[in-house]
DNA sequence: AACGACATACCGACTGGTTAGTCTGCCGGG
DNA sequence: CCCGGCAGACTAACCAGTCGGTATGTCGTT
C-alpha cells in the first residue's frame, strides 16, 4: 500500500536526447522558431521551482507555462522527479566540464586553482535557478537519484580538492587546514550566493568571482 | 478565489511564552517530567522537518511523534508556518546573543572576530537540525513572516560585519575585499555545514570551528 | 501515387489518495 | 461550574500520475 511512490524502477525516466551540450541559459533556440517541448518544460519548470519550491509546484502550472498538458510532460519525462534530476544534470555536467579544461591547463597550480574557484562562481551566478533548485530541492529527489547526484558532485569536490593539495605538497599553499575543508569552505559560499547576490547588485558575476576566488587564495597563503 | 492562503492575518499565531531561553538542545526538561505539549511538537517538528523536509512532512506526522493531535497543535500553534517561524526564532534569537556578548568584550578585534566566527560554526553544528532547516525551508514561509526573519538576520550579518570593518579601519585586516562579501562568505559555509558535516566525522565541532576560523582570519590578512 | 501499418507526439478527463485547518465536545482542576 | 487544554472526526480542497483517444508523419509495398 504506497511505500511512498519513488517513480517506476527501471531506466532514468527521460525519454529524449540533448543534441549537443548547449549553455542552460538559451537552449539554442534563439530564432523565432519555438523550442521544443522538452526544452520548453525544462525552462518553466526550472522557473517555477526556483520561485517556488519544488513541493509547491504542481504538474498542472508546469505545463501551462510551458504551454502544453500533462500528456506531453509523462510522454517526454517519467515522472515530476525527473525533472528535477535533469536540472541537476544539466549543470552538474556544466560545470564539470568547464573544471575538467580548466584543471588540466598549463599553469601554476596558484592559477589553475584561481581560474577554477572563481569560474565556479561566475557559472553558479549565470545560472542562479538551477543552483538555488539545486541546494534547495536535492533531498526531494527519490534516494535512488540522490545517491547518483552526490556521486557526481564528489567527483567535483575531488577534481577541485588535488588542485589544493598538488598546492599543498608543493609548499605553494598552506596546510593548515585540511583540504577538503577548504573545498567544503568555498563551496559552501558558493552555494550560498544563491541567498544574496542579485543581478541589481553592484558587483558583476566576475567581480564577486574574483573577490571569493581571492579570499580563497589568500587564506591559502602559507 | 483562494489567493493562496497565507495563514491568518493578525499577530504571530503563537500562544505560549517562553519561560527562559534555554539551550535548544535540552529543553530544560532534562527529567522525568515529560516535556510541555508546545516544546514536544517543536522538538518533533525539527527532527521531521530537518529529515523530510516542510512540505513532505505532515501536521498529522508531527502530533504522532509529539504523542499529542491536531486540536493541541492549533491550541498553541496559529498554522503549521508558526512552527517553522519559531524554529528560526529559537536559533536566530541565541546566535544573536552569543554574537552580542562576543563583539562586546574587551579585546583586540581579530580576537573578538575569530571567537564570533567560531562561535556560529560551533552553535550551528549543535543545532544542525534547526540550522538545515533554516537554510532549507525558509523559503516555505510566508511573505511577511519572511521579511521579518529576514530583517533580524540582517541584524546579525551587520553587526559581524561591524567587526570586520572595524579591523579593516584599523589597518589589521585587509580591505582588498569588501566586508559584505566577506561576511556572505563566511556564513555561507556556516549554512553549508548542515550538508557535509556529520558526527561520526574525525573532526569535532571545535576543531571545525577552529579551522573555519583560522580560514576566515587568514583570508582578512594584510 | 495511393494505401495500409505502425509510431510519435500530444490531449485532457479521471482516479485514488493526501492534506491543512475547523469544529464540536469532553474532562479535570481551580 | 467554568475554562484552559486537548481529542478526533470532518471538510474542502488539491495533486501526481493514468489512460484512452486523436492528429500527424513515415515507410514499405503495390
Amino acid at each position: 500500500m504506497a511505500t511512498r511512490a519513488g517513480s517506476e524502477g527501471r531506466g532514468s525516466g527521460v525519454r529524449w536526447d540533448i543534441p549537443g551540450m548547449m549553455s542552460l541559459q538559451d537552449d539554442g533556440w534563439g530564432g523565432d522558431t519555438p523550442a521544443p517541448v522538452p526544452q520548453r518544460l525544462l525552462a518553466a519548470a526550472t522557473r517555477l521551482f526556483a520561485e517556488q519550491g519544488y513541493d509547491r509546484t504542481s504538474v498542472q502550472e508546469i505545463v501551462e507555462a510551458a504551454g502544453v498538458t500533462k500528456g506531453a510532460l509523462y510522454h517526454y519525462f517519467g515522472s515530476k522527479d525527473d525533472l528535477l534530476h535533469e536540472i541537476y544534470g544539466r549543470l552538474l555536467r556544466l560545470q564539470q566540464k568547464r573544471l575538467d579544461v580548466l584543471a588540466e591547463r598549463e599553469a601554476p597550480v596558484e592559477e589553475r586553482l584561481r581560474a577554477a574557484a572563481a569560474d565556479v562562481v561566475v557559472t553558479t551566478i549565470e545560472n542562479l535557478d538551477d543552483a538555488m533548485i539545486f541546494f534547495r530541492s536535492m533531498h526531494h529527489l527519490s534516494a535512488e537519484k540522490q545517491k547518483q547526484v552526490r556521486a557526481e558532485r564528489r567527483r567535483y569536490h575531488e577534481r577541485f580538492r588535488a588542485l589544493i593539495e598538488e598546492g599543498q605538497r608543493t609548499g605553494v599553499f598552506s596546510d593548515a587546514t585540511p583540504a577538503d575543508l577548504v573545498v567544503d569552505y568555498h563551496f559552501g559560499s558558493v552555494h550560498h550566493l544563491s541567498s544574496w547576490y542579485s543581478a541589481d547588485g553592484r558587483l558583476t558575476p566576475q567581480q564577486v568571482a574574483d573577490h571569493l576566488a581571492d579570499l580563497l587564495l589568500r587564506a591559502l597563503r602559507p
